[in-house]
DNA sequence: TCCATCATATATCGATGCGATATACGCATG
DNA sequence: CATGCGTATATCGCATCGATATATGATGGA
């Protein structure tokens, strides 16, 4: 989803500086799924108040700098709403992980099973943080973002795992067959 | 993985035009978690080649616009692998769908269980494309790949299965709550 | 105590990437 | 006989990413 779509739906929940919105699309479930950088949340907040989107109010404060504490508008709620009715597009998963597991005969020995091992561990380390986390309040629809992160985390961590001795070996006797 | 890095892979296995590495790209098992545009691809090309990591002949044809075909060299072998050798990045998993459902609350009536609805059959396409694809040719690297992202693929489709009802009630309800 | 690092807060820069578009021709389908 | 698709190149504008600059207070370890 575009940066000035994401920073509608931040405001939506109450004012923020570009700062808070960032810290607050880095908390959220939606996490795992959106991601934006201050590279895109300024720009973004500059082109939504030149089109009415929001509007800023400078906040002075004591020994820090000027604190812009961005509002949405009715015209930004309107715009909000019409990028939710648009027919999303396809998912997106980029996985550098398994470009290398792609073209693994090219490693050296032994550098594969470290990776795949680094890479469970990450997995584990990712479904023990939503476990532990809180989110689960009731029925609502951020709860089901949080349990779809988590079933395929689950999913990714299960398929690693269950495969992972025949992928070290498959590689081995691979590189073997390339060095011939 | 950047463009050149991809690019440099597709030439591994043979000599190709900036065309056929688009299309090797889209029908690899590799699609599902890579993806490139021309708009990316023919500037690798050149940086590939202004870095001597590629070489580039001209192929002329009948009635066609000329072919630029590209090899991979030494160097470009020797940058693939070091590419290869860094510790790969998280996996980064986009997607606007559950971006909308997030904000379900602000949708109208019905228009939930359209988009649920449209995303199962989504993922049952991917999935069913998939198994029909022969893939599985022994024990390789790139058949690991596939069934990763089947896995993935499968875990989305059932959780989404399990909760629709659940998601689209309560996605009601609070409407009806937002609305008074 | 002092130095490093982190958190708060804004913002920009260059490189990269995405999606649409332009150009050009043959072939097939309706 | 026209419309669109497949082959083939390439560029344009805009969005985005990651790093960096600037400034200050708090925290914490050597």
């Amino acid at each position: 989803m575009d940066s000035k779509t994401l920073c509608l739906a931040v405001l939506l929940k109450g004012d923020a500086s570009g700062y808070e919105i960032k810290k607050a699309l880095e908390s959220a479930p939606l996490s795992h799924f959106q991601d934006t950088s201050f590279g895109s949340i300024y720009p973004a907040l500059n082109r939504l108040t030149a089109h009415g989107q929001a509007v800023c109010r400078e906040e002075a404060q004591d020994k820090r700098p000027d604190k812009k504490v961005y509002s949405i508008t009715q015209d930004g709620r309107r715009a909000l709403v019409e990028a939710l009715l648009q027919p999303p597009g396809p998912d997106r998963y980029r996985s550098d992980f398994l470009f290398v597991l792609f073209l693994a005969e090219l490693l050296p020995a032994g550098h594969l099973a470290q990776v795949v091992d680094s890479r469970i561990a990450l997995y584990d380390e990712r479904i023990a943080h939503m476990e532990a986390c809180d989110c689960a309040q009731g029925q609502a629809a951020p709860d089901y973002v949080h349990g779809f992160g988590l079933a395929i985390y689950r999913a990714a961590a299960d398929y690693l795992k269950r495969h992972r001795d025949e992928i070290i070996a498959g590689a081995a006797q691979e590189s073997r067959r390339v060095a011939e």
